[in-house]
DNA sequence: GTTCTAGAAC
DNA sequence: GTTCTAGAAC
């Protein structure tokens, strides 16, 4: 038999496809909020679970526990939710990362997030992850297209939303790859994971 | 968000 | 010839 692989499931997907705009894993993180199980900590406003694909050793999701879909939503009278946030992400990292990459936790959002359900990042900087693949990946944590939380939350106390650029995150995305610690340019993504270790074994 | 793979880059 | 990237997926 000369097959290259098993053949493709069509009838399965097109019903969930067709005529939906919205693919069912853009919802993946409402369904991980019902998923009690899959919580590492909840309280009355936010839940926090782990990545599905995480980008480095520690990488973790925390998410409001209201039906936000993103940054651009918010306002004034999310303030309290957002300092929230940022208050209950830094407290996980102190207890659930271990001391040596604590220290190098980002809590942060995507500028341009792909899945619905607004979601702040809580991830360690290491980025040693074979789920780290491609220059997108790379950009979307080690570039500006990462907004760490702290910023947004001034940024929305001070103009009362915090809204999302997404020409300016296209951009960002197809930026040359760089270390996020010397400012090298990595060739290619290979050599960007090889040239990463360095940094960690520095720091261990 | 991922998977798959054509063809660019080496 | 092999490695690597980048775009389609109905």
């Amino acid at each position: 038999m000369s097959r290259k692989r098993a053949a493709p499931e069509e009838d399965k997907s097109k019903s969930v496809k067709r005529g939906s705009f919205n693919p069912s894993w853009q919802n993946g993180l409402e369904v991980s909020l019902k998923d009690t199980a899959s919580h590492l900590y909840s309280d009355e406003l936010v839940v926090i679970i782990r990545d599905k694909f995480p980008k480095a050793k520690h990488h973790f999701l925390l998410l409001p526990q209201a039906c936000i879909d993103n940054l651009e939503l918010l306002d004034e009278s999310h303030v309290m939710l957002l300092e929230h946030m940022i208050e209950k992400g830094k407290d996980f990292a102190k207890t659930n990362i271990e001391p040596k990459t604590k220290n190098s936790v980002r809590l942060g959002f995507h500028m341009v997030p792909s899945m619905s359900h607004l979601h702040m990042h809580i991830i360690s900087q290491d980025f040693d992850s074979i789920y780290l693949k491609n220059k997108k990946h790379w950009n979307s944590f080690a570039s500006p297209f990462f907004r760490d939380a702290e910023s947004v939350l001034e940024i929305l106390k001070k103009n009362g939303k915090a809204s999302i650029d997404k020409k300016k995150g296209e951009e960002l995305l197809k930026q040359p790859l760089r270390c996020h610690v010397c400012k090298e340019l990595p060739a290619n993504i290979p050599r960007l994971k090889e040239h990463i270790k360095r940094h960690d074994k520095d720091r261990s």
